[in-house]
DNA sequence: GTGGAGAATGGGAGGGCTTCCAAGATTCTT
DNA sequence: AAGAATCTTGGAAGCCCTCCCATTCTCCAC
């Protein structure tokens, strides 16, 4: 920070000088490339320990044309996406996958049009190796600047429209059909759905499997009402739904948020869960156990999810081609079915 | 990806060559330095926005010397540390003020040993021009890490032992001061306490305000009890406070987690909340306003201390020498007091 | 018209590493 | 024991910018 002399940061020729090889030999060590004999190697070896040699990450990087880091951009076209706990367990996950692959992680996130364009240049200026993008919806700006990148990307989840070449995405055809078969399975037959917003994939998704089981337990989709994954809007589609279908007795909710504002509305109305009606969310999330009643859910292997983009990542960084990935979710039961 | 003719990225030399100037005076226009004439300078944007020029950011860091990066180091001695909401929002406020010093912002869990390492190599291989660190222990071995490494670092949350020079931490004397005054005006008199671990700074403060309040009112300190943060540790804490202290009429618990612990065994043990017994918890989290009864507590500025990390840095970064800043905390009555 | 201040310009030397390649050292064949 | 085959080795060319500095140009004062 603005010394008298700066202390001139050590350097590879050091290393070697001290050795008493060549810069090339010293390099070959660090990177233990073949074709360095025994003894010049341990030489090298003690330089660097001795000198506590760690070679600069920039010129390396320029040399290479490789940074070693990943970038995990997430769009925040809403405010509080971040605050669940999901994205921290995917996090959790990328970061233990990326290690194994010696990368390093960058996390963007983008909200305003500045920071999307700073995200722009960090990806084109080849500061990262590879990105991983979680976002919903298919307009979503990010996904064209991600295009334009020439650097692999996997996605988190699809957004909607044709799916990406590299995704990993939890399969929610499957995990919503399984709620909703619970639900009919507790002799429920008039099952409602609260959905979640029908412009994203995931919302889509849990819409289908809901009909699937109907379809396949030979009955009729009944009324649906459309959330945003908000408990309050959540609760304002159970109102109407109880409004419109006042004999309904179960809810499949598209996520935990809107199912906990769906059991809050029902408690008011003087339905008692599970009696009078059963109710499944969908992603298990700390709300879902403290709700009143406690919520038969559908779990999501959310660190899964960050470790097999991760994974996917570092495989494409390296190279190969690998395939989409669905991941499996399991339905939990607990009181309120 | 190994392509048959790998279009050879975009060089400065292509873009000054088609507007017609040296090197140079683009590389001058790029970082807007004075000394280009009018004609010039639109001659070089000209042919960057044509040719979709972004300047490479490796060979920028190695010729300057500043990679434009800022670590943000979480350790994670406990497993599920993430995935409470507090780091989110702490990354939020970072994310944003980094923006304004036109950082990027690199995530760095470390858990193992390895994980410690990689962290280690980043720091001294001058990859990051900066680090914040989140640190509970004085005797974290990332603390040393941090200080091997000749950047600078600030501190989110002072690590117990001799204060770091640089850090944004929340003034937890005075937020458990006010939590704890609040339960005397209350008319509580026999007010215990549930403590954070006392090897941490945050725990000494936040026990350190509470025994002041009671100082202040003229009276005794009454039992206390420790816990690790965790629910079950606070209902641990709980009963053991119950039964060597069985007149108490108040408690001050060091986090909402400990203190939603503390209610459910409240409640268990047929003491009715706030009628005999009003409770006081720390931090704001989600679990305060979902607790029954929703819990009074003491409120974090939390994502101001993410922005006030990395505006710190950013001043250091800067060469400038900031002082260390104390954030408010303000306290939230709900309905257990 | 001349000197000189100050701006504009481009050449070129880094920045610290990787990697190609030619040359020297070693081992293996027969 | 000579020649082929293989390892080791170090010199030097890159990677792509930034920035110092010597040079040229512009313009104004006297």
């Amino acid at each position: 920070m603005g010394n008298a002399l700066p202390p001139r940061r050590l350097t590879l020729d050091q290393v070697a000088e001290r050795a008493g090889v060549s810069r090339s030999v010293a390099s070959r060590v660090l990177n233990n490339a073949p074709h360095v004999s025994r003894a010049k190697r341990d030489a090298v070896e003690r330089a660097v320990r001795d000198l506590g040699f760690v070679a600069n990450s920039k010129a390396r990087a320029l040399a290479t044309s490789q940074s070693g880091v990943a970038a995990l951009v997430i769009s925040r076209q809403d405010p509080s996406i971040l605050a669940d706990p999901f994205y921290a367990q995917v996090i959790v996950g990328i970061s233990a996958a990326l290690e194994e692959g010696d990368l390093h992680l960058m996390l963007c996130l983008a909200e305003s049009e500045r920071g999307r364009a700073r995200v722009e240049k960090l990806l084109r200026s080849g500061a990262v190796d590879g990105v991983m993008m979680m976002a919903l919806h298919a307009d979503d700006p990010l996904i064209k600047v991600a295009d334009k990148a020439s650097t692999p990307v996997v996605f988190g989840g699809r957004p909607g429209g044709t799916p990406p070449q590299w995704y990993v995405d939890i399969d929610n055809v499957a995990g919503a059909r399984a709620a909703t078969e619970h639900l009919l399975s507790r002799g429920r037959r008039n099952v409602v759905t609260i959905t979640g917003p029908l412009d994203t994939e995931v919302g889509q998704a849990r819409h289908r499997g809901y009909r699937e089981a109907l379809l396949l337990a030979g009955l009729k989709a009944r009324a649906s009402e459309t959330g945003d994954f908000t408990e309050a809007s959540g609760a304002a589609a159970m109102s109407r739904l109880l409004e419109h279908q006042p004999d309904l007795d179960g809810v499949f909710a598209a996520n935990d948020n809107m199912a906990a504002g769906a059991l809050k509305v029902l408690r008011g109305a003087g339905r008692s869960v599970p009696e009078d009606v059963s109710v499944v969310g969908f992603d298990d999330l700390a709300v879902a156990q403290n709700a009143q009643p406690a919520l038969t859910t559908v779990h999501q292997p959310i660190r899964d999810l960050g470790t097999e983009m991760a994974r996917m990542l570092v495989a494409l960084i390296g190279g190969k081609n690998p395939s989409p990935i669905l991941l499996p979710s399991h339905l939990v039961v607990r009181s309120s079915t």
